[in-house]
DNA sequence: CTGTTAGCGCCTTCAC
DNA sequence: GTGAAGGCGCTAACAG
């Protein structure tokens, strides 16, 4: 493996051209650099990244803790993270913490022995209770979750909106028994609450809402209950699309239809949402947008510290279909 | 931030013995250790990785290439090899090559920039080709993709065997015209072809198999197509959840119910594939226990550099669902 | 079992 | 714009 005093002597310089070439710290001449360039490719020198990084104490690598991996959101988000990351020559490193506080407390230290350059973190719910970047050895962008007073960089989605657009749509169709899955272990899910909440009580409507725990199986069984009540919901409102697979199952067991029986419609735009005849009505979250907007706020976060928290807030849209049609009279 | 020197200091012993506590590399005695961990709490020491890999010339991480994270097949396997890569304290680098030969060229570059102990690969086509671990300057585990003569480890399902076994529950359920969508750009999705066509041929039936580029749209599209041939196909088979997805799209846009219309069965056992009535008949793949075995091979190999090669190859399991009830006649 | 010491490969001052 | 030299913080070899 060739080292840089190998380059150096190949290219008849000093160790200390070579490195400056190569970090494009300094100015060099273009002829040294051509000579080095020459001698790098003659040799198949890559430098060595743990040297590199014990010496300039920067390792030019992110973490990108998720809440959920399973869940196709962050794996969208991730996914565009991490393409932007690569092509701004960041590595990264992904961690699950399985909506599980001890395992993202172990990865949050984890990313302080890695002397990461930042972290992006969806954080769980408690960890979001009080959290001030300043506790934190490096800079952190939260992403999907964020409470209203969290002074910390944020990328979100304009929850409550988004959930009072999608109730009010369900209200002008005729519902009015609404009942609503939100996931209880997550801020955002307790605003989307909120805003179906909001839109029931600014219509005259009883709010009916139903925590669960973010998970498959428990929105099956609690969406299953509460189809069993007397009167039945008229309509289903799930605050994420795991929950609204949930309530999909549910309501398959119970062999009702929709919107006929019962109408529906969720968040997150996944591609079985227009599968399930006749499509799923949900709001759609710009999840490329929201992995890039993220990536921008730490990159800028890293090169100026002390700059202004900010937050970015983004629209979803509201995609119907067929499970929120009017309902028949 | 404490250092090593400072942890001795505080312990009244040598760095040695810190070092040697902290790796558990050679004997130290009772007391000594004792001192040491508290004198490490007290003082909240935490080694720097940075410096540690570059004496040790070790980094206990692994690269993880995967060829479609949003293939929930693989997201699924990724979620299973980082718990249990972190469970034993190992770094994972997450990449997505998007089935791009070039993207996966600089990521297996970077592994190597980033000295990681190991790899674990699903391969595109183009680098399977000739695959050899030797021409890699860490070990190799593939997953998923392998052909039967790669001389490297692996972890696959048995393919051919799964795609025979699902052919021939279709053929058995009075099914003959039966049409097959397969992933031309992974060995993969020939693998499943061979083991159509081996069913097909092997009870007198001929096989139409069409290449599909494992993208949900291409498939729709190709589907949409075989499904205004006259005479249309009695039933569909598609060699990954992405592409049965696509061909379920493609039986919702042309009216057709299953199995009444035309008969369905695919690969991975989705959420989706029992939500969309009366559910899909598919070969689940256990993507935890691949997930596991890969791990546990590049941990071996790792170990023994030079023991034989091995393949542990998993059995799909089939789910019947009603897509393939008995045909009527 | 323990301490001393010499690097791991690179970047970065400091002189020139 | 360039070169010489000194560490970054740690582990591993060696001696005791």
């Amino acid at each position: 493996m060739a080292q840089i005093k190998d380059v150096a002597k190949q290219a008849g310089v000093s160790v200390a051209s070579v490195s400056r070439v190569l970090t494009g710290q300094a100015k060099v001449s273009e002829t040294t650099t051509q000579r080095v360039l020459a001698a790098v490719k003659a040799l198949d020198y890559r430098p060595d990244l743990a040297a590199r990084r014990l010496r300039s104490r920067r390792t030019d690598t992110i973490g990108l803790i998720v809440s959920d991996i399973r869940n196709p959101f962050f794996t969208e988000v991730s996914r565009a993270i991490e393409d932007v990351a690569y092509q701004q020559q960041w590595r990264v490193i992904l961690c699950n913490a399985d909506e599980n506080p001890d395992k993202e407390a172990v990865y949050l230290d984890l990313m302080r022995d890695e002397n990461v350059s930042g972290v992006i973190l969806s954080p769980t719910l408690s960890r979001l209770a009080g959290f001030r970047p300043a506790d934190y050895p490096f800079p952190v962008v939260l992403i999907d979750r964020c409470d209203r007073d969290t002074a910390a960089d944020a990328v979100v989605l304009d929850n409550l909106d988004s959930a009072y657009r999608l109730t009010v749509h369900l209200i002008e169709n005729g519902y009015q028994r609404i009942g609503c899955l939100y996931g209880a272990v997550s801020a955002t899910g307790r605003q989307r609450q909120e805003g179906y909440a909001a839109a029931m009580n600014g219509h005259g409507l009883v709010p009916q809402a139903v925590a669960v725990s973010a998970t498959v199986d428990h929105a099956r069984t609690t969406a299953g209950n509460l189809l069993r009540q007397e009167p039945r919901p008229q309509a289903l409102l799930a605050s994420s699309g795991l929950i609204l697979l949930g309530v999909t199952e549910a309501l398959r067991t119970a062999r009702l239809r929709f919107p006929e029986d019962i109408a529906l419609a969720g968040f997150d735009d996944l591609p079985w949402t227009r599968l399930v005849e006749p499509g799923i009505t949900v709001i759609a979250q710009p999840t490329d947008d929201l992995g890039r907007a993220a990536i921008d706020l730490l990159r800028q976060r890293i090169l100026q510290p002390e700059q202004a928290v900010r937050r970015v807030v983004l629209r979803g849209e509201l995609e119907v279909r067929g499970s929120s049609l009017k309902m028949m009279v």
